[in-house]
DNA sequence: ATAGGGTTAG
């Protein structure tokens, strides 16, 4: 399209385009068309001659038709370098003209060209919005211009820019300095107050609302609202409610949720009656914050009389109002009622929504009923309701639990892919904790990358949740690295993060290091909780360190801290750790003088011990002491008082055993049905074990070695061959003990072949192969005096690189002939003292 | 303005 436009004959264009003759020539007019391509393109011309060309042509385009040219081929080539002064210029002129081309200029530029306007701009535009009652319009640009000034707010930190001062500033100077004398002037204030306290800028409202007073502006009962909703924890909330002259109902309904949030209950309740003398009575929104402030302390039934209260006062219970005592009634594990308020919402004359189902669909998951959370989530499908990323997260939470980690990775990429914004990091972190739970920490890892990829940076709770599942599993470099990532980001470190971090300490066995760390956060004067203690106190138990982890104990107690159950837990282990189950069994009553319940796993600990003496009737003695106490058994519980039936010689109650377990509702997992199957092969039943393991749905990789063992164990070589070779045909994962316990096998029998043999195998599958692997088949070997044999496995184990330990040598040397050719082949690569330990071991 | 989703020791 070609735009004509009127020649004018000013000096200022003769002297730009003086390099041009050509457009010159055509003097009074020429095409714009002409103007741009050749113009625009010529790199000769200078930001300056470009500058006035914008000048002139804008002027130009003033004093024709506006639209036409701004549509037209020369504007959108001059828009890439449109200063934000000529566009102040040029509006400032409309305007006498006519505001709302004016306004119209400015939205164009902004959304065909992506133009951003200036801070004066906006705020003349903010006017004429104001002075016309635009008020959704005027709202939505001067949103942006907060957001957009916050963020070129250049002296802050990153994550507390939102609530500097900066940004407020320029706009106030701008607002005072060019529109005092407006007459909408007081209107773009007011809102300039309310929207930067709803966006949470606290600091910025502030400072807008002593400018307002400075000036005698009137501040909205809207505006006031927002900021005294920003106050309503802490005790400055009265200061500004004072400060109000029109309160309404959303200032009172404000202070309630206010006194509720600052856990001043009994003065939230005082206040709502006091307000009911006001004219305009309570709201329903009070009620409900104080309900579900009784929901949250557990006081349902305090919540239900206040439902009622609603319906006295003749107030109408809104969906919010449900939904809050349905949730307060699955919190307490009342489903059933839940349920059933559920089905009468209509009678009330409201509809369950999306966040009802998602209420009751979590009440079902908490009580561990995660098929009935799928039903729910159905019906509200069925009703037409669409899930919303809560739903979402909770059907992910509960395919994790259920151990679908697949099917929650799919979950994931479905809200992805079906548009639903993610906008917090929970379902991540859902995910994030599914996967550590399952050991899959490298797509944790993966998934936390990605996170980071796509703009969600992880909180203090995903990062808890990563660096917790790197220590778990001894990853602990890159735990340390993460936790100084963390804290570099500015999220301090709270009480999980240093549990884990304690943990990954204890798990590697580093207990002095743990302790100097926890001793350290205590002498910084932290106030640690129990966990942490719990943490450490559980390495030394776990370390056989009773004596350490009994005094640390006793550091609790004087620090006026108060011990859990897990805590008397470590030490029940601690003493079971070291056969001390006297002192066991004294810690379990010492629990009931603390005034704590004893736990499953108090009582399991316990029996594991007498289980290991096959000692049955104290196991049975406990377990009639669980049941009076209505203490339910684990799949843990059954598996020790199999196993202890087993060392007692009273396998035959097994059956007896499962029976009560199932009728209990509990299913045997992979770890009865093992402990089964061994106990079976000790008492060489095979035939049974091999049924056992027949009939398993799922067996483990420790369930064949529990059985090849067992075979070993009983002389059975042959069987134990065979039934490795049917594994390996029908290509099951194998660990690498069901190989060397084969092979330990073959070596005492006398078949170094077949042990070699399947010893290279083992290599070839690319198992890691250590130093003790290699001792333990030479150390049989010399034993039954196949030195040849025993040289073949150290020459082996010196080809791939494994150097030989004192020990090894010393075999080596004690069966005859080989200490020469040990000192051959091998000895030069030990250490100096190991070698003089094995001299002196020839001396004597 | 009021409701719903994620982390911890045995």
């Amino acid at each position: 399209m070609i735009c004509r436009f009127i020649a004018f004959n000013s000096s200022k264009v003769s002297r730009i385009l003086s390099p041009f003759p050509s457009l010159l020539s055509t003097k009074s007019s020429f095409s714009v068309a002409k103007l741009d391509d050749e113009l625009l393109s010529t790199t000769n011309i200078t930001s300056d001659h470009k500058d006035c060309l914008y000048q002139e042509v804008l002027s130009g385009m003033k004093k024709t038709g506006f639209r036409e040219y701004l549509h037209g081929h020369l504007f959108r080539g001059l828009v890439s370098g449109l200063k934000q002064t000529h566009v102040e210029e040029i509006m400032s002129e409309l305007m006498d003209e006519s505001p709302d081309l004016s306004v119209w200029f400015f939205k164009e530029l902004r959304d065909i060209y992506g133009f951003r306007h200036s801070r004066f701009s906006t705020l003349l535009v903010s006017h004429i919005l104001a002075g016309q009652r635009r008020f959704k319009e005027l709202q939505a640009i001067m949103e942006q211009l907060l957001q957009e000034e916050g963020k070129s707010t250049p002296f802050v930190f990153s994550s507390f820019s939102v609530e500097s001062s900066g940004s407020a500033y320029l706009i106030c100077e701008v607002l005072s300095k060019s529109f005092r004398n407006w007459d909408s002037t007081n209107v773009v204030w007011d809102m300039l107050l309310f929207l930067s306290s709803r966006l949470k800028m606290v600091d910025d409202s502030l400072y807008i609302l002593g400018k307002m007073k400075d000036l005698s502006l009137n501040v909205s009962t809207q505006a006031y609202n927002s900021i005294l909703y920003n106050f309503r924890d802490t005790d400055k909330m009265w200061d500004v409610y004072n400060r109000i002259d029109g309160k309404n109902e959303h200032t009172y309904s404000t202070v309630v949720d206010g006194l509720c949030r600052q856990q001043k209950l009994e003065d939230a309740v005082f206040f709502l009656r006091a307000s009911e003398w006001k004219d305009i009575g309570p709201s329903v929104v009070s009620f409900n914050s104080i309900m579900s402030t009784y929901c949250k302390l557990g006081f349902v039934d305090m919540a239900k009389s206040f439902f009622c209260t609603v319906l006295k006062c003749g107030l109408v219970p809104s969906v919010y109002t449900h939904n809050i005592l349905i949730n307060g009634l699955c919190l307490a594990g009342a489903i059933e009622e839940a349920s059933g308020l559920v089905g009468c919402m209509n009678k009330h004359g409201v509809e369950p929504d999306t966040v009802t189902y998602n209420i009751l669909a979590k009440g079902y998951h908490l009580l561990g009923k995660i098929s009935l959370a799928s039903e729910v989530i159905k019906q509200m499908l069925d009703k037409g309701l669409s899930p919303d990323v809560i739903t979402y997260t909770i059907s992910l939470c509960g395919q994790c639990q259920l151990g679908n980690i697949d099917e929650g990775l799919r979950l994931l990429n479905d809200m992805l892919s079906e548009g639903i914004e993610l906008k917090s990091v929970i379902p991540c972190s859902v995910m994030l904790t599914g996967l550590c739970k399952t050991g899959r920490i490298e797509e944790a890892l993966s998934l936390f990358r990605d996170m980071k990829a796509n703009g969600l940076s992880p909180d203090l709770v995903a990062y808890s949740i990563v660096i917790h599942g790197l220590c778990r599993l001894g990853e602990f470099e890159i735990a340390v690295w993460l936790y100084d990532e963390m804290c570099s980001k500015r999220i301090l470190p709270n009480s999980r993060t240093v549990g884990a971090m304690l943990l990954g300490l204890c798990q590697k066995g580093m207990l002095l290091e743990a302790r100097a760390h926890l001793d350290s956060l205590i002498s910084a004067g932290y106030r640690l909780d129990i966990i942490l203690y719990n943490i450490v106190i559980d390495g030394y138990a776990k370390s056989g360190c009773i004596e350490e982890a009994l005094e640390l104990f006793r550091v609790v107690i004087k620090s006026g801290i108060t011990p859990n159950v897990a805590t008397f837990n470590s030490l029940i282990y601690g003493y079971c750790k070291t056969l001390n189950i006297a002192e066991a069994r004294k810690i379990l009553d010492a629990i009931k003088l603390y005034g704590l319940v004893p736990s499953v796993v108090s009582y399991t600990t316990l029996m594991n011990a007498y289980a290991n003496r096959g000692d049955t009737e104290s196991v049975d003695e406990l377990r009639l002491e669980m049941k009076a106490k209505g203490i339910t058994p684990t799949n843990f519980t059954y598996s020790v008082i199999i196993k202890g039936l087993c060392i007692g010689k009273k396998l035959t109650k097994y059956k007896q055993v499962l029976r009560d377990m199932i009728s209990k509702g509990i299913t045997p997992d992979q770890v009865t049905d093992n402990t089964i199957i061994q106990s079976l092969c000790r008492v060489k039943d095979f035939s049974r074990a091999f049924e056992m393991f027949e009939v398993m749905k799922s067996p483990t990789p420790a369930t064949y070695n529990i059985l090849i063992d067992g075979l070993c164990f009983h002389g059975c070589i042959e069987k134990a061959d065979s039934f490795l070779n049917s594994l390996q045909e029908r290509d099951v994962s194998l660990s690498k003990f069901a190989y060397t316990t084969l092979i330990k096998a073959h070596c005492v029998k006398g078949d170094p072949e077949t042990a070699a043999k399947l010893f290279l195998q083992l290599l070839d599958r690319g198992f890691d192969v250590c130093i003790r692997d290699y001792s333990a088949v030479i150390n049989r070997l010399c034993r039954r005096k196949l030195t040849n044999e025993a040289k073949f496995f150290f020459r082996l184990m010196l080809s791939r690189g494994v150097s030989p330990d004192l020990d090894i040598c010393r075999v080596m040397i004690r069966s005859s002939d080989v200490f020469a050719w040990t000192i051959k082949s091998g000895l030069l690569l030990i250490s100096s003292n190991q070698r003089n330990g094995l001299l002196s071991h020839l001396i004597c």
